[in-house]
DNA sequence: ATTACTTTTAACCACCTGGTTAAACCGTAT
DNA sequence: ATACGGTTTAACCAGGTGGTTAAAAGTAAT
């Protein structure tokens, strides 16, 4: 029964996941999600009422994906160090394998700002004590007198946005998929490299 | 005669501008962009034939501001250094006072990712030779093994993402505009040092 | 078989969308 | 004055939009 319940259910989600990443919240239509699902179209309205909605189960679905993932890792014991590689390689592996989630995602925090705060609670996320963490950890670890908030910054930036711009590097350079894809496997070592190489520059004193 | 002519188209593609960028192509509407240039909507079509077309005219001018001023500064005959330095002056400021172009270029690219090569023969871009020029700079100024397709890309990315990211920083940080913008200003300074420091790690004989 | 319930559908609706048309407006040269 | 060119507008339209409704189909208990 739960089965077939959530079957329809679940058909919906997953098809408004699909409509809503490839083309936004204005360019998604109701009836395509339901044409996707296989579904006629009020059996999508029966179970979420609207289309804001079942925009949002889409967006906190994405959003938590992303976020809690980074908590995680963020949050885990490994050394400093560890951790940046564990990061981008995870973080790049995925998002690579879905290159539409970051620009969705940036899109909805572009039109509702104000419901970010609301879904870091729902995921139980306090974004002070993950610099906190990232603070203590550079200063322990590696001795360094650097923001860490620019540090966690520069990781997301470096990590996030060669996928965001993925038609950019795409057309630009004209990479194949292929091509793409090696860029992205060599990114995996390449910027862990970049990052612990930028730190080391910081070990002795600095003012700025 | 030819200033109240184009006053009204002028003030068309203001307004278009507006309404594109904050809404994109879908979920702006003609009718608006017809309001905010206090004009009937028919003249809009007049103008502009359709809403493709005036979109476009919207997105080539936003996309050859970037690229334009990107190309002059990597092709002057700074040092590598300074030219690193004056990209992210630049940028950071532009770019944090226009914070709407980077998301609304990303979206038009991945929407028609196809048009990218016409709009850079348009303004007579060379991407490759951007390149070779980056990498024969790090070689013969800095003496670095490092791949400088990855190098431009990260510049890119640490230049480009927060401002990207701007509702994220501000909602889950709780910045204030204020604190935001001395967020950005600090990053002309953090960030060309973070690019240089990590550079010097390739100084050294490597292996990936 | 009947009942009571949830799930699914076809038909429908009010409203909005981009786009068209034909007429009005306006400066100017004749 | 009037005829002519580009400019601007009101009125209109076909098709699409999210959303509603009421009836049908399925399901399980009695």
């Amino acid at each position: 029964m739960e089965n077939s319940i959530s079957s329809s259910e679940e058909r919906i989600l997953d098809a408004a996941k699909k409509v809503f990443h490839c083309k936004g919240y204005d360019g998604a239509r109701m009836q395509e999600i339901a044409d996707e699902a296989g579904v006629n179209k009020s059996l999508v309205h029966y179970y979420y009422r609207n289309k804001d909605n079942l925009f949002q189960a889409v967006f906190e679905d994405a959003f938590s994906k992303l976020i809690t993932k980074l908590n995680e890792i963020f949050f885990s014991e490994l050394a400093f160090t560890t951790k940046i590689e564990t990061f981008i390689g995870y973080y790049v592996s995925f998002l690579s394998q879905n290159s539409y989630l970051p620009l969705f995602i940036l899109n909805g925090l572009y039109e509702k700002p104000e419901q970010i705060r609301t879904m870091l609670a729902k995921n139980q996320l306090l974004p002070e004590r993950l610099i906190d963490k990232i603070k203590k950890q550079i200063k322990d670890e590696l001795n360094l007198e650097i923001d860490p908030f620019h540090v966690f910054i520069n990781i997301l930036a470096l990590s996030v946005f060669p996928i965001v711009a993925k038609p950019l590097i795409e057309n630009i350079f004209g990479y194949s998929d292929e091509q793409l894809n090696q860029f992205y496997e060599e990114r995996k070592t390449v910027v862990p490299e970049f990052i612990l190489n930028a730190l080391k520059g910081y070990e002795k004193k600095h003012s700025y």
